[in-house]
DNA sequence: ATCATGACTAATG
DNA sequence: CCATTAGCCATGA
């Protein structure tokens, strides 16, 4: 575990169920805005699929990007987040 | 140190 | 939607 990767995972639990985040943001947190690509290796690698939310972190055009398991699971798991979120909070 | 990899970004076609 | 180009950077071999 490097330093770099757990601030990443840090700043990635910090996102709120419902919202979403880019890479670049996450980059940005970590001290490396332009690490945005390397951001994507950490999550890839990431050791808790199921508890870090790495679902909610998105591309800056809006697409799902990559996901683990597969990016269409990302965006139905996305929505039904932010309808539960609605209705909860 | 060097090299390849990739869940990126931006621009272009 | 796809592909290419160039820039970018942590990671692992």
């Amino acid at each position: 575990m490097s330093f770099f990767a757990k601030k990443v995972y840090r700043v990635v639990l910090g996102i709120p169920m419902g919202e979403v985040r880019t890479y670049k943001w996450v980059a940005k947190k970590t001290g490396r805005p332009k690490a945005s690509r390397a951001v994507a290796n950490i999550l890839k690698k990431n050791p808790l699929p199921l508890i870090i939310p790495c679902h909610r972190v998105i591309r800056k055009d809006g697409s799902a990007g990559g996901y683990l398991w597969g990016k269409k699971f990302k965006k139905r798991l996305l929505e039904l987040e932010k309808t539960l979120s609605e209705q909860i909070f």
